[in-house]
DNA sequence: CTGAAAGCGCTTACAG
DNA sequence: CTGAAAGCGCTTACAG
């Protein structure tokens, strides 16, 4: 099997040009059905082996998409995206790419330094996916590939980015909650630490104003500090019936941290979070959360920067996918 | 800074020939220091970028190594391979390759279809990382290029492997439940599921023989089928004081098993895991676990693979990587 | 120390 | 329908 036969020895063979070869296995017009046939069988018979590397030097491309993932977000998030990097590969396949993953170590992004594949010459467009810092976004502006944000968005509205829907997701599991009894909601997150946890609570507050409930100050609680490392969470003094999360993991803590406090979930509060990662069915009770869309956000997200490949012009904008709500046994109904 | 410099084209602003281009560039003999220099500060600020692809072409190699980590390991055991991919990635890029993850799904592993990269022609070597299906690996067997095993090994002894020497793990750990006061001790893991829980189990039950203590039939406790589906736990009549599971992820579950049956870890029993991953802090108690060393692994996976793609008759054959014992919560002292 | 020639495997015009 | 020629960007072996 292993192989090194080239359009040439199959050429050879059948006493025919490599030319025609070609075009018989690219299914290109200029070949009888009769001579094409034959050629493809005898590939097949030889072992033959498409040798993309020459058509990448022809064409000067790639056919690479290089999807950055930051180190940074580790454990369950990492799990998160690995899934959705195995979407965007799949669909990326069918446009003939080939999607590659790059880790970007804590140095590099620190250190602004690109991706290997970029200086080889061998990547022609970057998927961002999970947010980078606005240095390394600048950075990577400068080289003017196509770029594409996904699952995050910055003030680059210039570049096509494929998000959650955040808003409306928090939006939704708020009015869930309310809609079951509750009325005393906090929400926990650090609404500076990214986009998304400041849409997410954007999203609560939203479904708060609908039913004219008053946003207490003690009711936004911190599960980070800036940089995002997790810190003690500070209870209001008045404990609230529900907890909106802006993530599974953050959940999962929360749990841990009201049960040692004597706490029950959800008897005497209701728990939800938001991603539907690992940590929804590691805590106990398993989490209601919103789940994000992973096929559909990667279908988005290869589709634009196929586009941006394509045309470099071409704009798409900021895309949020909808989520939807997964009902398990974190949330207790409340009397009327 | 997006450029399409060629050598070329730098040759030609400096009235030298591409060849002496080429040679500066990369520090070969032949082209004077002056001369490098200038073609050497030219290039930089040209923004030139190394066509990886020419290269490649030219000497028909495409300096890539494709590391396959097959989807069924999910969860936990993906942020440890991800992470040793990381490391795998950083070690080949020291010998100018590229690691590339091909993250293999079920049904591809099943249909035993290779990855594209293979048949394009765009990959020198594979890493397999995780234990796939007898079926696969004989496929690809088939395609006579450098392979290695990470992490497994099966009965093709003529494959090089690196593996985490499990069985000295489960050895140290279990004389050191011994250390503490432990005389009943239970193993948790389906012997016929995977060569590593084998391996663990054959360290524990050694540990038990050089401290004479009888090996009881009950004492072996299933947590999967042999398709590697979790089931639940049978515990024995009279229970153990202490459990050696076969990784962290199964001590996770157990512990929540024991604690839903009234048993207080590790008061009334002892638990220790393997792996050292993220369920070791997930758990409450923090396990004591035996800890792999990811980045000695990933440098003999690289070196063995490097070796093969040089000369594909070297033979390393299986070494196994020491790891260490971290002392956690898990783990009561017994008064003897 | 420097460079002209040939070649890696393919494709794209173009000619027949 | 078929193929000779040229070129993608680089390197190797050889000549000067």
């Amino acid at each position: 099997m292993k192989s090194n036969v080239t359009m040439k020895d199959i050429a050879e063979k059948l006493n025919v040009s490599s030319v025609t070869v070609s075009k018989a296995l690219n299914d290109k017009e200029g070949v009888s059905d009769e001579l094409k046939e034959k050629i493809k069988a005898l590939a097949d018979k030889m072992g033959y082996r498409y040798n993309t590397m020459a058509k990448s030097m022809k064409d000067g491309k790639s056919y690479n998409v290089c999807v950055i993932i930051p180190e940074r977000f580790t454990g369950a998030v990492q799990s998160f995206y690995l899934k959705m990097y195995q979407s965007i590969v799949k669909i990326l396949e069918e446009r003939g790419y080939y999607g590659i993953i790059h880790i970007l170590s804590v140095e590099d992004e620190e250190g602004l330094k690109l991706p290997r594949i970029y200086h080889e010459r061998r990547v022609d467009g970057f998927i961002l996916l999970g947010q980078l810092s606005k240095e390394y976004i600048a950075e990577m502006k400068k080289i003017e590939m196509p770029i594409v944000f996904l699952d995050f968005y910055d003030e680059n509205d210039d570049i096509d980015a494929v998000i959650t829907d955040n808003f409306y997701g928090a939006y939704d599991i708020t009015n869930y909650l309310i809609s079951v009894g509750h009325r005393d909601i906090a929400y926990v997150g650090n609404l500076f630490a990214t986009s998304s946890i400041q849409d997410r609570f954007l999203g609560y507050y939203k479904s708060l104003l609908e039913h004219k409930i008053e946003l207490k100050n003690d009711y936004v609680i911190k599960d980070r500090d800036e940089l995002g490392t997790f810190i003690t969470f500070d209870l209001p003094e008045q404990m609230p019936t529900a907890f909106v999360c802006n993530c599974d993991q953050v959940a999962n803590l929360l749990i841990e941290h009201l049960q040692k406090n004597g706490f029950r979930i959800p008897e005497d509060c209701s728990v939800v979070g938001f991603d539907n990662d690992i940590y929804a069915t590691l805590t106990t009770p398993n989490l209601t959360t919103v789940e994000v869309d992973v096929e559909e956000m990667a279908r988005n997200a290869v589709k634009f920067i196929c586009d941006k490949m394509e045309d470099d012009s071409t704009r798409n904008g900021r895309v949020s996918v909808k989520g939807s709500i997964i009902y398990r046994e974190s949330v207790a109904k409340l009397p009327k």
